[in-house]
DNA sequence: TTGTGACTTGGAGTCCGTG
DNA sequence: ACACGGACTCCAAGTCACA
C-alpha cells in the first residue's frame, strides 16, 4: 500500500473518530476543504507542512498518520 | 519542534548508521543529492512521495521519519 | 563530501462552483 | 456532508555551478 493511501486512511479514520466533517477539519488545519477531501481519495500529494497541520488538527503525532493499521 | 526538523534529524541519522553519503542515498531514492542536502537542512518542503522514496531507501517504514527521538 | 544560490517547469494548494 | 471539476497563484520538484 502507497503512502498516499496510508495517509488516507488513517485521515478519514481519526476525523471520523472525532466527529469532524472535511469542511470542519480543514478549518482547524487551514487547509481547504476540497484539499481534505482530496487526500482522503488519494488524489493530492500533500507536503509534509500540510501534514503536519492536520496532525495537530486531528491531535495525534505526525508519525500517527502514517501508521498501517 | 517541527515535523521538517524530526524529518530532517531522522534521515541523517538513519542514512549515517548505513553509512550512505548523501549523494548514495539519492542515488537508491533517485532524488537528487542537493535535495537530500535540502530535506536534511530544513530548507524544504517535501511531499509525502518524496518521503515514501526515501523511507523505502533507507529500509524504514514511513512513520519512522516521523518519529522523535 | 556537503552547503548553497539560482533557475525553469510542473504541480501543490486555493477558491469558485456543481450534483 | 461529500465527490468532483475549472481556473488560478505560487511554491515544490528537479537540476546546475561553485564554494
Amino acid at each position: 500500500m502507497g503512502i498516499r493511501k496510508r495517509l488516507a486512511m488513517n485521515v478519514r479514520r481519526l476525523r471520523k473518530e472525532r466527529g469532524l466533517s472535511q469542511e470542519a477539519l480543514g478549518h482547524e488545519a487551514d487547509v481547504d476543504r476540497t484539499y481534505v477531501s482530496g487526500i482522503e481519495r488519494c488524489v493530492r500529494n500533500p507536503t509534509i507542512d500540510i501534514v503536519e497541520r492536520i496532525a495537530k488538527a486531528l491531535e495525534v503525532d505526525e508519525a500517527d498518520l502514517f501508521r498501517r493499521i
